[in-house]
DNA sequence: TTCTTGTCACCTAGGTGTTAATAT
DNA sequence: ATATTAACACCTAGGTGACAAGAA
């Protein structure tokens, strides 16, 4: 069984809707997918892995018209709602590439005794890229899976691969691809978490999340609240 | 088969006598113990690991009295002459430990296909430490030695030990263990070719290695005349 | 108008020798 | 006197969103 690291905040990310940036040279994640792994044989091989299928078939666009446009600092600007459109049908789906733990294969031990973090992952929009990042389509949502593959020593493995694969989803993780930033909060939630963006707060650096008192920024919440986030069930 | 990578650049260090620098909180060495390795079996599992023996069972201090004070940059002095004396025997032997390459276990595919780095290993004079680091005597001199060690997937692999490993050693990556360095050409080749140590050089930063013309800094011609450093045999 | 790209200041994270203070 | 330690400025290496300019 896996448990998703980090739930409160990845759930407190899928309430806003969750975006991903993407880029040519790609981006990593963040949250960043991290699971704790259960139950593995620990003398035997595994591969980890994750992919991104899409949500539903729709492109998605931003709503036009009720735009926002708040100066804050002077000279900060946010131009973008909260609220998306269905802009039409998917575009062509991109190349269906997979991403394999650098760690791959590893003993069942070696997994289960720390957090899996793909942290290396990361997420491009260049249909050309030729560094082995996954390929997505801006405007577009997905559904991030991770794969569980066990090395099956036998010398007809290929006729087991069913029943040596196991797929876990964690809903929670669900996010849209922009290539930059539609919702303000989402903005200002990834600001507020993530440590390489800490340069953007405005707030009181020592004050959080160390010393953040439960319900003085709305925005952190549930996340704020539990020091020891509870990991969740895989959904399958 | 295993080839030496930078070897002209440690043949540099070896001809000054080559310090490695060791601290209680463990110190990366300089250059990096890298090599190519060829002749595996691409499907069998190499487990790749270090460890340190020493040269003698001596120990060694400065050379007194004809030390030298020299004040190049007003403020700076060298207060080091490039002798060493043996001072007596050897301390104690430390645990002697053995640093796994950090992607052991692996295929020979994988070793073979790209150069292994030992970048993550880290010295140590610290005896009590617990981040299983290598710990050395510091003015004492070591000799690193590389193995490879191929898993026997025979039930009785244990008795196969022998035959399934083997070691290679290059004397030109021989070095004092110290904890400030003794001599000052040795620190002026560190700060001239690490990359780290960029803030210490007062030469032309564009100057080199790029453009370095041979024979123009003596410190470092047989690293700067071979651009692509041909890598040595080992020795055994 | 909407979306994408490239550059940038500002961070995290950690590897350098220097230096002054402290052991031994 | 010699050897070790700890704090420090200055790097490498690379992850952030902001912003202005460009593309569709």
């Amino acid at each position: 069984s896996v448990q998703l690291e980090m739930k409160a905040l990845w759930d407190e990310f899928n309430q806003l809707g969750t975006e991903m940036i993407v880029t040519k040279a790609g981006r990593r994640m963040f949250p960043t997918f991290q699971v704790k792994i259960f139950g593995m044989d620990p003398m035997a091989d595994y591969m980890l892995l994750m992919d991104f299928v899409p949500v539903d078939d729709k492109r998605y666009r931003q709503l036009p018209g009720l735009r926002l446009r708040v100066p804050s600092p002077p000279g900060r600007y946010a131009f973008h709602s909260s609220s998306w459109l269905v802009a039409g049908k998917a575009d062509p789906a991109t190349p269906g590439r997979v991403h394999y733990h650098p760690d791959s294969p590893a003993k069942g031990a070696q997994w289960m005794k720390q957090i899996v973090s793909f942290d290396k992952l990361k997420l491009t929009n260049n249909l050309l890229d030729d560094n082995g990042h996954i390929i997505l389509n801006s405007m577009h949502r997905y559904q991030p899976r991770f794969h569980v593959v066990y090395v099956d020593p036998r010398k007809d493995s290929e006729k087991y691969a069913e029943e040596n694969f196991k797929t876990f989803v964690f809903e929670e993780t669900r996010f849209t691809a922009v290539t930059a930033y539609q919702n303000h909060r989402i903005t200002q939630l990834k600001i507020a978490s993530n440590p390489f963006a800490k340069g953007f707060r405005d707030c009181d650096p020592e004050d959080w999340p160390r010393n953040h008192r439960p319900g003085a920024l709305p925005l952190m919440s549930a996340f704020a609240r539990s020091r020891n986030p509870v990991s969740s069930p895989a959904h399958q």
